[in-house]
DNA sequence: TAAATTAGCACCGGTTTGGTGCTCTTTCAA
DNA sequence: TTGAAAGAGCACCAAACCGGTGCTAATTTA
């Protein structure tokens, strides 16, 4: 539980350094360039952020990705669930609960369930870049 | 991302369960009677639950399981640290990060990850049997 | 000794996940 | 108008993970 998976990892890796390198559009092949992470998967990551708003695509030369919002508006949360669909915590807190008409957790867990999201709604993409309480970031190498 | 797995369910079923019922030793049996969970999985589940001492086991007709110690001392983190290995929120976190050398979110992400940790370690046993605020439990069944 | 119980281990089928191949569409510039 | 540079779409594959089961000990009580 509680682990990002490697789309995730991928896909923030793109947006911080998309963060970062600011202004114009960047192509997937500059974008992997700078970070090694397989080309073709990234791609299918953008692609997928793009449907949802989050960035911005344009093809032919010269085209690429573009951060769509200001870093510090876009949360962990929204990211998380383009990526990784939306969080069910547990069975139980979904309502749709099958595991037991006399479960014993469906009381409690729900609350749990919310203050996770909570933290993850309070992080934003500004500070996954700059990292805790304002360590410098590294100048993109491009 | 963060979803309980069945195993963990079914295991903070079991503990909230036996949480409630309390005093003597509950053999899976016993247990199963009043939750319907899968019994061969839930022993497999209780198993480990002994092996790392959260409870404790006996033997032998009469035998079962038992809370080790006071449920309001159990936190869900060690719970779902039992019964889903550590957690490891990013590889990038976990210090032998392979993703990339270049990798833009090493910074931020341990800090997120701190602070999911940080819910699960702040929850006990007996809120999540208990419900937000002091909801009345029901009484166990058997 | 017989029955009740946990312990241990191997296994299986289905889903998820990481990753790739191939083709199509759009756009720009020569 | 043509060619190359991009993203879009879709199908596919292998490996890992997960829920669940079978079977056989080992332990304990009566």
């Amino acid at each position: 539980m509680m682990r990002l998976t490697r789309r995730t990892e991928y896909g923030l890796m793109a947006l911080a350094w998309l963060a970062r390198a600011g202004g114009r559009f960047h192509s997937v092949r500059e974008i992997t360039e700078n970070l090694d992470v397989p080309r073709r998967l990234l791609a299918e990551i953008l692609k997928d952020l793009s449907q949802a708003g989050l960035v911005e695509a344009v093809r032919g030369p010269g085209g690429g990705y573009r951060l769509r919002e200001d870093p510090g508006r876009l949360t962990l949360g929204r990211i998380v669930n383009v990526l990784e669909g939306p969080t069910i915590f547990a069975e139980c807190y979904q309502g749709d609960c099958d595991l037991s008409p006399r479960c014993t957790i469906k009381r409690g867990i729900g609350e749990v369930a919310r203050r996770l999201e909570a933290v993850l709604e309070d992080f934003t993409l500004e500070e996954v870049v700059h990292g805790p309480a304002g360590a410098p970031a590294p100048s993109p190498s491009s």
